[in-house]
DNA sequence: CTGTTAGCGCATTCAA
DNA sequence: TTGAATGCGCTAACAG
């Protein structure tokens, strides 16, 4: 590997000059930056970035870290992160934290290989995160609020009056059999959907069953063995709250399996309002959250942090209801047969 | 922020010393490394993991490179690489080439801040991954075939014979209109699928109409306004085979907006077997890659270049046709009437 | 405009 | 087993 020594000797020059040459600097006549240039040409100079970065203790790059790279991941607000760090001339890499402390994530955190961290990786404990954030160090979290700490900006989506809006969505339309469908207990975002849900059903007045809480992980999978549950235990709910698309889309399939149609017998929501929901069969009500915005805001946080022009802050999203076709109206003649249950 | 000499000041030995404590060295007393370890957690020290890589002059760490980080990307191929190096205790970083050549992979890439790379993105030129790869920085191209160069291997599929399958399946079940829908002409898997595409005709001896080869650019976008070019066309054939999923399900799209049923009236192939392809209505028929084995196999290839085990050598992946409900047996009088036009 | 020089933080060699 | 010294490749302050 031919380094810039190389190239300032072959160009007859001091390594400096060729260092601002190389980097475009207005210091260095012409005719001289041209004799480096050919000099880098000629023995096929690369610089190295890393002894850069080291020298300018910086590297304009952002650390994305999701949990698993190989998604499901809201792909909107990585083109959020990713459109707008462009156009701020910052580079952008994605790791996963999958792995624990071994992770590439948790080497890249703690070795500070980047500018700033955006972590959206629930695996990732908010000690871990706190350790590394320092005031030449930002991080925004978007999966969880972390307060009271400088340089850790917290955005996140207004989860309760997403749940709201979406339990509201059923109960309007006639639902008062509505079961839930819980992501993992130690998710903000769960639980923040939830207690939505439970207060849209508790200003109805209606009662929540606890055989129609039940748990699915977050997971397709986790959704189609808890729905699977729900219709052996044969007392079905007219309609069904998923605290996310995924599980969704698994409750719908195993509603499916069981013959069970969909809205017709039995509606059913979700919530992210990832891609898929669009293509499911009914296509899947669900609440869209601003992910491209969260994305986009993210990084200018982290832009404006690193810059010192900004003051922490923290961020709550607000979240869309879309009325798609898995959900509707509880016919009249069951809401009666229901209610003599 | 506390560096290695604070750390050995606070304990009370030399630099050098602190560096085997840290590093876990046999060459340290055990008190001695006790104080070392202390110290280091009193100051909440981190190592530089830049100077280290600088230094140590390698990363442990591979790059890979995609087009457009928030996909639509193979997700199981992502997964392969991830699993395969996490489990050789290397790290893994992804990030994006848009952007041309102010983006993160040209920088990267040029610059060397990895170990090696793993690149999937047709929008990189050939040049610039030749003059990349080195012995000490090994490169797996994924979407295109380098060969010639000691450190770059291809890892392809083997895209002819996938399109040979697929459009054969058409051919089998009575389907002679065939309209082919492209993705972008200087794609090497768009090419390679047409090939077969062609020579499966060929064989049977069809004539292929220039009118229902069209251009969909590899997008949902792309395919759903071909399609509906195809549609107003007025003389529409009997089965559509895409180049890939996305064009298939915006080719689904057009056909399902202008009233035409898939497939009773008309048979669609797509190609990748994408996750989503299973949830489309009807499903999609279409060509599947062995995608998580190709990003093992990459990884591997990686690995085994670093740790210089290997000779360079390419590969050529199967495919295998994903047979499900988007096409169907030609209905016999369908096959007369046509016959007369 | 150009050259000399001093580190950036760390790992590692060589002496002690 | 420990410490002093060196250099990875680069940038930038300073001097000329």
């Amino acid at each position: 590997m031919a380094t810039i020594k190389d190239v300032a000797k072959l160009a007859g020059v001091a390594v400096s000059t060729a260092s601002y040459a190389l980097n475009q600097s207005s210091k260095v006549a012409p005719q001289t930056a041209r004799k480096v240039i050919d000099a880098a040409r000629v023995l096929n100079y690369q610089k190295n970035g890393i002894a850069r970065d080291l020298k300018r203790n910086k590297t304009d790059t952002i650390l994305l870290i999701l949990h698993n790279l190989a998604g499901p991941f809201y792909s909107e607000l990585v083109r959020g992160v990713q459109d707008t760090l462009q156009s701020l001339n910052y580079g952008l890499i994605a790791c996963s934290s999958m792995g624990g402390r071994d992770s590439t994530a948790s080497r890249f955190l703690a070795e500070r290989r980047a500018d700033g961290a955006i972590i959206l990786a629930s695996n990732l404990g908010d000690q871990e995160i706190e350790r590394a954030a320092r005031k030449d160090f930002p991080i925004v979290v978007l999966d969880r609020l972390i307060l009271n700490h400088d340089s850790i900006m917290s955005v996140v989506v207004d989860n309760k009056s997403g749940g709201y809006e979406a339990a509201k969505h059923l109960i309007d339309r006639g639902h008062r059999d509505i079961a839930y469908l819980s992501g993992p207990l130690d998710s903000r975002d769960n639980l923040q959907r939830r207690k939505g849900f439970e207060q849209a059903m508790q200003e109805a007045a209606i009662p929540i069953r606890p055989k129609w809480l039940l748990k699915g992980e977050f997971t397709r999978q986790g959704g189609y063995l808890a729905t699977k549950m729900l219709i052996l235990q044969g007392d079905l709910p007219s309609a069904i709250f998923a605290g996310n698309d995924e599980m969704a889309i698994g409750a719908m399939n195993a509603l499916k399996d069981a013959g069970i149609k969909v809205p017709r017998q039995i509606s059913v929501i979700g919530f992210d309002d990832i891609e898929m929901s669009r293509y499911t069969t009914p296509q899947l009500t669900t609440v869209s959250q601003a992910n491209y915005e969260v994305g986009s805001l993210s990084a200018h946080l982290i832009y404006r942090s690193i810059k010192e022009e900004i003051a922490k802050k923290d961020y709550i999203m607000p979240t869309e209801l879309i009325i798609r076709d898995s959900s509707r109206e509880l016919m009249k003649e069951v809401r009666g047969q229901r209610e003599q249950v």
